[in-house]
DNA sequence: GTAATAAGTTAGATTAGACTAACAAATATG
DNA sequence: CATATTTGTTAGTCTAATCTAACTTATTAC
């Protein structure tokens, strides 16, 4: 069994692998805000429980059975924001702080139930994928809205990043996960984005959040 | 803000002294699993924190303070088990464990949310009070069904000392809040009594169950 | 009311997880 | 390619929470 603080570094090292591939002890560190060399200790106790595999001075990977267990707490991470926007009425700005803590419960029945009630869903509320129970996740791979052209139509089907700010900045304009959207026009010069959606005739995107806005196509 | 270390202290210190006035350091240690010297060494820590009143070779005492603490945890503790019961479908034998991670989650409005969905409950499904926002809870006092004399016709309002295995046994003989039961005999010698229940006419409890089940003369 | 027992404390060790300071390796720069 | 910078490691310290061993105070028993 792990304990609050090795799932904490798993589930920092998956998340950070997922962006990047490579890992180094400083991105982790930075992104822990730990500092490094209590980050490379725990690199070298991961490694004895076999969860990364550790090289002096080389980038940190996790091993299969590292990249499970972190899957298994993102599982629960993911399964915790739904059930606290789906069945207890909270904003989806609002989970991200609780779910870090209730993650850590140690209770298979708990998450079963949850995922249950959820009728077994396969994406949260940010549109990120929920792992099954043995750890495997479907990446579904959108587009950014950053990438498309004029006159596509799409739906929103996922957040990169979401920050606390840019979920509450996507609340204001009233943008949410499944909103349809028509691209009006595209600003060559710093990739500015006017696009329609809802009752809005045209609304500017910045580059800043077209990138991070996943779309399917209609 | 206490650690989840500490939380654990000021709960278990407030049941015991509900449960017998006086605290003593070999009762807490024995409560907690902890052994005596780490228990001293806590005692002064929650002191030094104006949480429990503590002199050398003396009873503990919470302060006003430890004990509005301590309810609060068990506020949490209760709404959450209720909360497992009623919105997620557990037994109610099955939701001690988990309400005792769920307890330690910082965030009022989760609990808020809980109580809200809830009905704002003053009891929770082992029948015991669940404390308001300042730590307050109302001591209803109800009677043990072993002091009841035959005839008497009775609900079944909180469980006292609710072990897992107590609450397997009550489950299995389909015993539960709110059941009706009446009185039929008896017995002098070892205080055992024959009641009756829903469909069964004739069920014999031993003393060891009857101490335990708090009622409601009806 | 003294001796035996139980309860409580003190002292010192241990472990997990964090830190800083100093050094070493790898990478970038002129 | 030699040096400067960045990145990573080692060594040693600190705190929270635990333990055991040894000692002290309080309680019980005769």
């Amino acid at each position: 069994m792990n304990t609050l603080v090795e799932e904490n570094y798993l589930k920092a090292l998956l998340s950070l692998s997922n962006e990047k591939g490579e890992v180094n002890v400083s991105e982790l560190s930075e992104k822990l805000a730990i500092k490094m060399p209590t980050v490379t200790s725990m690199m070298k106790k991961l490694a004895a429980k076999d969860l990364v595999h550790y090289e002096s001075y080389k980038p940190l990977r996790l091993t299969s059975n590292g990249q499970k267990e972190a899957a298994l707490i993102i599982r629960k991470h993911r399964l915790t924001e739904m059930f606290l926007v789906d069945k207890m009425g909270f904003g989806w700005d609002a989970v991200h702080e609780i779910a870090e803590q209730v993650e850590h419960i140690q209770s298979p029945e708990f998450f079963e139930k949850m995922d249950e009630l959820l009728g077994f869903p396969k994406f949260d509320p940010h549109g990120s994928p929920i792992p099954d129970k043995e750890g495997k996740m479907e990446w579904k791979s959108y587009e950014k809205l950053l990438d498309l052209a004029v006159g596509e139509k799409v739906r929103i089907a996922a957040v990169v990043n979401a920050s606390d700010e840019f979920l509450k900045f996507l609340n204001s304009r009233n943008i949410y996960l499944g909103l349809e959207l028509t691209v009006l026009s595209v600003e060559a010069f710093d990739r500015s984005m006017i696009v329609s959606y809802s009752d809005k005739p045209a609304e500017t995107f910045s580059q800043t959040v077209s990138e991070r806005l996943l779309v399917e196509r209609l």
